[in-house]
DNA sequence: TGAGTGTGGTAGC
DNA sequence: AATCGCTACCACACTCA
């Protein structure tokens, strides 16, 4: 180790020369927070009476600064190698923690002696990290110190993903055989169904590689082409991904034979077959036993299952060469796919260019192909690619194409165009049109009325070799094209729910499940959907795939969210509510879609406002506490707990977690006690305590308990009871007067309309009945009041109708009855 | 006429 | 044993004021 002498250079001395309040002052809000998160985490530590908080943080940062400067100075040979990154060092490591420092210092990059402040830190690097620990540094990269070692030695910065630090779980736990499935009752259902489905995988590589160019780009601004700029595109992926990959991961010759990637052995998805089974006829999507029985008789289908982690490696391992090579810019469409472009370039520099990097991806893939397509616009790369599959190239020149080139392409060749449009196409006129070269001679005008304005025109262009505007975007607006703009989750197998709280916690884990990217992502929500599949009727109630979906009716509604947010509370129960509207028995329901349509930016203000931790602030010696709460205070830098919880009434997490139509009211209602608390009208105070009580409970009705993670129930006995108490009160005490008060009524409206929005005319009936009642029993003595004929009034025109416009579900509600326990 | 909603289609293996 | 049918985004038809 190096001579440094921490003791030396203690400025012990100067200690009562510097005032301790401009000590705290002279911080800045980060050196505040490093300050009080050291002093905390030193506090255990026995340190002696001798040294005071004062000096002990002027020593520490002092001291810091001074050393990092030496080690620049002996150090540092104007090596650049960490710059911009900023490391902190967990527990024990090898190289140590004082060597690390001095590594990182010497190259340029900076040291982080406390975690204290989000957003600091570029690396974290441990040797050894415990589970609680990992699950808190969780969005952090971590990887072990021989990162920096290696990196040094190698004189340049490598990969720290190489060097990610594998949890101890990881490594121990062993490859169990194949485990069962688990339901979708269970809380590990997601986890597992993620794991092993492919289009999330897929969707997910996607996202990420979408996030990456983003990040890139904000690192390094790309230079993006003039619109007038004559450019060349390459567009280039893989033969067969996963049948590849698997293949060569098997040691399977993918030439050989016709092999398959799926799951199981009927019913299953084929994700990806080889070209060898594509001459049986056998294509991606369709099921293994229909493959299987297209094969002739005595040849075998090989079936391989996924491996994700090695797609993911093989993909690196692709981009990691496109990125290497002289690109413009290096567009992702998927975890195999990419679109390269470049300036004006000849013939044979493509040529070249293609040739190069087929041979380095299948040298770095263990002989995976890939195939390029080249020309001067997005769409002839994507038809040229089509063209020179599998395992070619094809360059093409806008002006020399000729008929050959597009009469051996077909109409579902084109980008956008799907089955179904391809379907609508071939049909609209006679005879049916089969391939691009007939498609050129559709007139512009009759392919808009065929499919639609911008599609017809995207076609026309397409099939004469020019992009559209908005596919354009790609490339000219990179960063507005990649940037994220809705989030969502998607489950539509395993699906099977025999009761509605059930379904309750499944979408109160997709709401976490979304929620935590959504923070990851520092943005919040102002706009949910929910969309089901509901087993279509007549359709069999176990469809022929596994734990399928089968036929369903897609059905989707969507709120509006007042203001952003990324509560759980709000979110979960907003769905909730939503799903309810939607009137699906839970053992229909095949399907589930959660979208946050409407993301916005975290606002800055809030995002960045710094915190203490409350823990780290408690654990402060005493007689430093109360002057660093003034020191905060000052800056209004609050202290709060970890977990930002940012409800800290009971009411307000109450509201919070309203369905947004009710909480506008119960807001409204809080909103109004207060106003009148002022006037102090005590009359119409009592009134609005009381509707306020009525809503409140009504509510609790809904709600039942408050805490957020468990079930919402709706069977709560004492709340409804209590709120047919109060609307019995309510009815009493109108019905010799003036009867109900209008405002009243409108809630007490929405309260039953909710109820039979939510599948509970059974309540409603009750109310309906009970009031009835009432007012026979009453007649005697108050038929000729206001009050009562206003009640008869409410009866027979808001309640009776609602019972009647429902009659028809009334049947399929009797089911669910059992279910809310009326 | 413009804004908002729900539906449908497509893309990747 | 089966089986893991996601997810972002655009365009359109429709409704409402």
């Amino acid at each position: 180790m190096s001579g440094y002498n921490y003791e030396e250079d203690s400025p012990l001395a100067n200690k009562s020369n510097i005032p301790e309040k401009s000590f705290l002052e002279s911080l800045s809000d980060d050196g505040l927070l490093e300050y009080i998160a050291g002093l905390s985490q030193e506090q255990g530590e026995d340190h002696g009476e001798q040294y005071s908080r004062g000096d002990y943080f002027h020593d520490k940062q002092k001291r810091q600064e001074k050393q990092d400067r030496e080690f620049r100075e002996r150090y540092g040979n104007g090596s650049e190698l960490f710059s911009g990154i900023s490391i902190y060092v967990n527990g024990f490591t090898k190289p140590g923690r004082l060597q690390l420092h001095e590594m990182v210092v010497a190259n340029g990059g900076k040291f982080v002696h406390f975690l204290s402040c989000k957003g600091r830190v570029s690396h974290i690097i441990a040797s050894n990290l415990p589970l609680k620990k990992r699950v808190e540094l969780a969005s952090y990269k971590i990887c072990r110190p021989e990162w920096i070692v290696d990196s040094i030695e190698e004189g340049k910065l490598l990969p720290w993903q190489d060097y990610a630090l594998l949890s101890d779980q990881d490594e121990i736990q062993p490859k169990l055989p194949q485990t069962a499935i688990v339901s979708c009752k269970h809380p590990d259902f997601l986890k597992q169904f993620f794991s092993k489905s492919r289009l999330h995988h897929l969707s997910n590589w996607k996202s990420d590689l979408r996030a990456e160019f983003c990040e890139r780009f904000l690192e390094k601004p790309l230079r993006i082409p003039g619109k007038s700029e004559v450019v060349t595109v390459f567009h280039i992926d893989f033969d067969c991904f996963f049948a590849s990959v698997s293949a060569a991961a098997n040691g399977f010759d993918i030439h050989a034979e016709p092999i398959v990637v799926c799951h199981g052995t009927k019913n299953s998805d084929i994700a990806s077959c080889n070209y060898e089974a594509r001459r049986y006829g056998i294509r991606n999507g369709m099921w293994v036993g229909t493959a299987v029985r297209m094969m002739p008789r005595g040849k075998k289908l090989v079936r391989l299952g996924y491996d994700f982690e090695q797609f993911e490696l093989m993909s690196k391992r692709f981009y990691q060469i496109l990125h290497d090579s002289q690109f413009e810019l290096v567009l992702p469409i998927s975890i195999d796919e990419a679109v390269c472009v470049t300036g004006y370039l000849t013939h044979s520099e493509c040529e070249l260019i293609c040739r190069g990097i087929r041979e380095n991806v299948s040298n770095v893939t263990n002989g995976c192909t890939v195939s390029i397509g080249c020309g001067g616009s997005l769409v002839l790369a994507r038809l040229a690619l089509k063209r020179s599959k599998p395992d070619g190239y094809q360059i093409v020149d806008c002006d020399g194409l000729d008929d050959v080139f597009w009469s051996h392409l077909k109409i579902e060749d084109l980008p956008g165009v799907g089955h179904s449009l391809a379907c609508k196409i071939s049909e609209y006129s006679y005879p049916p049109i089969g391939n691009l070269l007939e498609l050129r001679q559709m007139a512009q005008d009759s392919l808009r009325r065929c499919v639609g304005e911008k599609m017809g025109n995207k076609i026309y262009l397409a099939v004469r070799g020019k992009d559209d505007e908005e596919s354009c975007k790609m490339i000219y607006e990179p960063r507005q094209f990649f940037q994220r703009k809705s989030l969502s989750i998607d489950i539509n197998w395993g699906i099977r729910f025999d009761t509605i709280y059930e379904i309750d916690e499944f979408i109160d884990r997709c709401t976490q499940y979304l929620i935590d990217k959504l923070r990851e992502l520092d943005k919040k929500t102002s706009q949910l959907t929910l969309k089901i599949m509901k087993r279509s009727k007549d359709e069999a109630i176990e469809p022929p795939k596994y734990l399928g979906m089968g036929k369903c009716d897609p059905v989707a509604r969507s709120t509006r969210l007042g203001v952003p947010t990324d509560e759980f509370g709000v979110i979960a129960t907003e769905i909730k509510s939503t799903f309810r509207s939607l009137c699906c028995p839970p053992r229909e329901l095949r399907g589930i879609a959660i979208q946050f349509n409407k993301l916005e930016k975290t606002a800055s203000n809030q995002a960045k406002l710094p915190f203490v931790d409350a823990k780290i602030y408690q654990n402060l010696p005493s007689d430093v506490k109360s002057e660093i709460g003034r020191e905060l205070n000052k800056r209004s830098i609050n202290i709060r707990r970890t977990a930002p919880k940012r409800i800290n009434s009971y009411q307000e997490q109450f509201i919070q977690e309203l369905p947004t139509q009710i909480r506008g009211e119960v807001e409204n209602e809080i909103h109004i006690t207060n106003k009148v608390n002022k006037t102090k009208f005590d009359e119409i105070k009592e009134q609005v305590a009381k509707r306020q009580n009525e809503k409140v409970n009504a509510k609790s009705h809904f709600l039942g308990e408050n805490t957020i993670l468990l079930p919402i129930k709706f069977q709560n006995q004492t709340n409804f009871k209590k709120i047919i108490q109060l609307v019995m009160n309510w009815v009493d005490g109108t019905i010799r007067s003036q009867g109900p008060h209008e405002k009243d009524l409108r809630l007490f409206e929405k309260y039953l309309q909710r109820l039979s929005d939510t599948n509970r005319l059974p309540l409603v009936l009750r109310i309906c009945k009970l009031i009835s009642v009432k007012l026979e029993l009453r007649s005697e003595f108050f038929s000729h009041c206001n009050g009562f004929q206003e009640w008869e009034k409410v009866l027979l025109q808001m309640i009776l109708p609602k019972l009647n416009k429902n009659k028809h579900t009334f049947q399929t509600v009797r089911k669910l009855d059992i279910d809310f326990d009326t």
